[in-house]
DNA sequence: ACTGCTTATGTTAGCGCTACCATTGAACCG
DNA sequence: CGGTTCAATGGTAGCGCTAACATAAGCAGT
C-alpha cells in the first residue's frame, strides 16, 4: 500500500493515530491481499500473546460452564483468545498443563478452584502472569480470587433444612475437594444442632444422573438395614439431586413429602424439574464475568481494588423442600 | 549449563540428540533456574504455534462437550494446546472468529458443524491450516470430516416410530440448522408413510429442559384445539426430550403410553430419566477422538486415508418409546 | 525567520527461539 | 595413515512483528 511496516502495524491496532486517508489505503491492500496479522510474532514483539488460560477439572456436565462461557465470551470481546486446559479432579495432571500453559506466556489465568500444589503454586508466581483462582475462597490466593465460601454453603443448608423441620439428613456428594468442604460444614452445623449422624454417600466426580440414582438407591438400602430413615437429600450437585428425585419417582416416593432433596448450583434446569429443585444458587457467569474483569483490568493498569471477590451464594426455595 | 542455546533447544525438543551427561546437565540448570521454554518464540522460528482451535456454537449444556473433552485430551497429550471459541447460534460472529483464530496460526482448526459462510470458507482455504469439520456431513468439506448425516437420522426415526406403530408425531425442535436437517428428514419419510401434517414446535437453540416442558406444552395446547392427538414426540435433543417427560409426569401423562417420547444425542442422562429415554446415539467422544487424529497426522505427515469420515449414528430403544 | 509543538510516517533493533549449515573430534576402515 | 563416516555441538540468520526513537512536514506564535 506504499507505507511501511510500521505503518500498517499502527493501521491494524491504532486507527486512530493514521491519516484517514492512509488508513483507507491499507485496509483496501489488506482486504485485497486477504492479509492477516501474525499475532504469534506480534505477541512475540510486544510481550503480550493475546492468549488467557483457563484451567477447570472438567467441563463434562459440569457447573463450571456457565464461567467458561462467561470467559470466553468476555475475553472474545476483549480481543483475548481463550485456552481451554483439563486439570481433572485428580490433580496430578495440573503441574504438567500449568508448564505447557505458561510456556505459551498468557497474558492471564483463570484457575477453578483453587490451586493446591505447592510446586504450581510457585511456578505461577514466579511466572509473574496475572492468575485469578475461582469457585472458592482462601486466606491465600496466588493472586486474585472470585468465589465463595463452600463451607458457609454447608452450614447454611444446614440451618436451613433443620429450620424446615427436618431431622434426618442424609448427604450424597461427588468426591471432589469443594464438596467436601461443603460437607463439613454441613455436618458441623448439624452437630451444634444435635443431629450426630449423617449418612453421607460418596460417588466420583464428574456428577451425573445415574450417580444419583444409584447413590440414592444405596443410602436407601443402607439405612433400611439400620432401621433408620431419611427425610432430606443434601446432593453436592443439582445433576446429583435430579439423580434422586428421579429414583425417587421410579420408587413411587413422593417428593417432598416422602423424601425431600437440596441440590446445589441452580444450574438451567433446576427450577423446571419436576417437582422445581430448591438448590442453592450460585452465579457462575458473574464468577466468569469478574475473572475476565480482573485479569483486563490488571493488563491495562485499571486499579483492581480488592483482590478477593465473595461472590456469595443464596439459598433457593423451590418445591422439592 | 555451559552449552550454547541450541543445545538446549534440542535437549528439550529431542533429547536424543544430545549426549546423555550433557542432558543431565542441562536438564539440572532448567530445574534450578525455573526456565520454561517460551513456545510463542518457538513457534514463531518453527512455524509450528502448538495451538488447535475449536469453534462450538456454544457448549452450554450441549451435546458438543464429549466432542470438546475428547479434543482437549487428545491435543493435550500430543502436546497441543486448545484454543476454544464459540461462535453462537447466529453464525455472525463466525467471521470475525476465524480472523482471530488464523491469525494466531494454530496447527489445526476443528469446525463444530459444517462452516456456511463463503467468506469463512475461502479464508481457511487460503489459511493453509489443516481443517476438520465434524457433526455433520456434506459433499464439499472445505478439508478433512467427520460427521454423519442429519437426514438419514430423520428418516430412519421415522421408520422406526412407524414401525412401532406411531400414527400421530410431533415434532420439538430446536432452530438449528443441523436440527432443521433431521426434522425435513423425518417429514419427509413420515409423508412417503402417508402422514402428511405433523404438528411442530420450533424452540430457540441452546435446549434446554424449560423449552421441553414449555414446548411439549404449546404442542399438547395447540393440538386440543384441533382435536387432534399426539402420540409420539420427537425431539431434537435429549435435553428437550427430558423436559418432554417431565412435563408428561406434571401433568399426569404416562410415558410412553399417553406419549412417547424420542431423543436425540444419547447423552449420559439418557440412560437414567424415568422411564428411561430412546434416542438416538451419536459417539461425540469418537468425533473428537477421530478429528484429533485428522490433524495430529496431517501435522506429522501421515496418510491420513479417506478424508471424510461418516461415523453413523444408532437408535437406542429404552422405555419411552 | 526562528522556535516550539504537533501530526504522520519511517528506521532500527530485537523479542526468544529453531532451521540450516558448519565444525570438531573420535571411531572405523582398508 | 589418510580418508570416510558419524555423533555431538556451535554459529548465524531469520521467523514477522512492534517498541523506541528519529525524521519530516505543517502550523502557530513571536
Amino acid at each position: 500500500a506504499g507505507v511501511s511496516a510500521i505503518t500498517v502495524s499502527r493501521a491494524l491496532k491504532t486507527p486512530s493515530v493514521v491519516a484517514p486517508e492512509t488508513l483507507t489505503r491499507i485496509q483496501d491492500a489488506v482486504s485485497r491481499t486477504g492479509y492477516v496479522p501474525n499475532l504469534i510474532a506480534g505477541g512475540l514483539a510486544s510481550n503480550r500473546s493475546g492468549l488467557v488460560a483457563a484451567l477447570v477439572p472438567t467441563i463434562a456436565g459440569s457447573v463450571f460452564l456457565d464461567t467458561v462461557q462467561a470467559l470466553t465470551d468476555a475475553f472474545d470481546e476483549a480481543g483475548f483468545q481463550l485456552m481451554l486446559g483439563q486439570s481433572g479432579y485428580t490433580g496430578n495432571r495440573e503441574d504438567a498443563l500449568i508448564n505447557a500453559i505458561v510456556g505459551r506466556r498468557p497474558d492471564g489465568i483463570v484457575l477453578t478452584g483453587i490451586m493446591h500444589s505447592l510446586e504450581g503454586r510457585r511456578r505461577l508466581l514466579a511466572s509473574g502472569i496475572p492468575v485469578v483462582e475461582t469457585w472458592d475462597l482462601t486466606p491465600t490466593p496466588i493472586d486474585m480470587l472470585v468465589g465463595f465460601s463452600h463451607e458457609k454453603v454447608g452450614r447454611e443448608v444446614a440451618d436451613f433444612l433443620f429450620a424446615k423441620g427436618y431431622r434426618n439428613p442424609a448427604i450424597l456428594s461427588a468426591d471432589d475437594y469443594r464438596a467436601g468442604l461443603r460437607r463439613s460444614g454441613f455436618e458441623a452445623r448439624m452437630r451444634a444442632l444435635g443431629i450426630n449422624d449423617v449418612p453421607t454417600r460418596i460417588v466420583p466426580a464428574p456428577t451425573t444422573l445415574r450417580h444419583g440414582r444409584e447413590g440414592f438407591a444405596d443410602l436407601l438400602a443402607e439405612n433400611a438395614e439400620k432401621g433408620a430413615k431419611i427425610d432430606v437429600v443434601f446432593c453436592s450437585s443439582d445433576v446429583l439431586a435430579h439423580g434422586v428425585i428421579t429414583e425417587a419417582q421410579a420408587r413411587g416416593l413422593m417428593v417432598p413429602k416422602d423424601v425431600a432433596v437440596m441440590g446445589f448450583g441452580d444450574l438451567a434446569f433446576a427450577a423446571f424439574t419436576h417437582p422445581a429443585l430448591s438448590t442453592v444458587h450460585i452465579d457462575g457467569m458473574a464468577i466468569g464475568y469478574q475473572a475476565a474483569r480482573f485479569i483486563i483490568d490488571r493488563i491495562e493498569g485499571t486499579d483492581i481494588g480488592e483482590r478477593v471477590r465473595d461472590i456469595g451464594f443464596a439459598i433457593v426455595t423451590r418445591d422439592s423442600v
